[in-house]
DNA sequence: CGCGGGTTTGATGATGCTCAAGCCCGGTGG
DNA sequence: CCACCGGGCTTGAGCATCATCAAACCCGCG
């Protein structure tokens, strides 16, 4: 069940096989229903989420009631709010299975002990708030400096089997566009690759 | 000169004075010129910057060779590139001191250390870092989500007297829109208030 | 006085949004 | 087995917003 995890981790930092074992007793198993929402706007995040399988959205609702996605969640990644999970402030944003999925998952207080407990786990941890960031942030850079169609070859390269994971108008979102408009420059491209 | 980092490590974490001293010896206090680069794409970021006076802009020059500014930094906070430092990889993002200005300056090196040395240096550290994180996302959200206008205005309430120390081009910059349409916006509400 | 950086203004056009309609296709019930 | 949903995708027309280009303007400074 750990090993996705494990695996992960050692792509961050170096640890040894019965280093990692000691987290195993940190995390529960579980699955979950497609359109399950592991996270509601309000809520205080007390989890922290490990995809194993299955796919996830964050997505946040504006004054206007329009829906924005922040994140994709695929096997080998985290999700929830880690913002609100470290602040203990509530959190802002919806989670939800778009798939059927399994996760591993982790309280706030195993966290922090496991935390103080497993030095590889704490380096791993740093690692990854600072991905989140740079990823956050060429996102910000994308939106100010990308029209439609690069925004759309861009996602093309990063996570090619999404198209067939989800659906389009949910891909509009998450690269803040129209669904007409997403339609269409798929419409151009594929114009494109005929002739 | 080391009264403001105390008071902000404060705000975030408790810690008592004589711990606080500690860390005196890890920082060198330098004074900066107006226009001095003290980061510049393709180089590997090696200290942190906490900016005790004057005002600092981060941005990145695109492939158009367009300006985008992500940041402007306060004295208060930090600047430079923190996943650069972090990860040890180049930085594709510039750091300009847009007054004359005063920072206090720790090396990569000496920054882990105190991490491992003042445990609340370490809450401090992680504090930041989901802090960028938010507002990060803040931005991300603001910038598919709310028109020019909206932009400028919340722009104002975060950062009242930005007016007054940078130039209209950079604001509009980071608020990812051509001088023009910032010129009319502002324009508009001039407008607006007199009537 | 004249130069230069920054800002304003106007004209024009591109990009992408909104609204509205139609289409495609898989699922359901008669 | 077929008719008819309904969700998602496409298409078109018109429009709003914002970018671009070009020119003028403003003002502090040598």
């Amino acid at each position: 069940m750990m090993e996705l995890l494990y695996e992960k981790i050692k792509e961050y930092v170096t640890a040894e096989d019965q280093d990692l074992n000691l987290i195993d007793a940190y995390f529960q198993h579980q699955k979950i229903k497609k359109g399950t929402l592991l996270n509601k706007d309000g809520e205080v995040t007390r989890h922290a989420i490990f995809v194993v399988k299955g796919l996830f959205r964050t997505f946040i609702i504006d004054e206007q009631g329009v829906e924005h996605i922040l994140q994709f969640s695929m096997p080998g990644w985290w999700t929830g709010n880690l913002a609100s999970l470290l602040s203990g402030k509530p959190s802002r944003f919806f989670v939800e299975a778009l798939e059927d999925a399994e996760i591993l998952i982790i309280s706030k207080d195993a966290w922090n002990s496991l935390l103080e407990k497993a030095p590889f786990y704490l380096d791993y941890h740093r690692k990854l708030v600072e991905r989140s960031l740079i990823a956050t942030q060429d996102r910000l850079l994308e939106a100010y400096s990308v029209d439609a169609r690069k925004k759309y070859l861009h996602l093309l390269e990063t996570f090619p089997d999404i198209l067939q994971r989800v659906p389009q108008y949910m891909i509009a979102s998450y690269l803040g566009m129209s669904r007409e408009t997403l339609s269409r420059v798929r419409r151009q491209l594929a114009r494109k690759n005929k002739s």
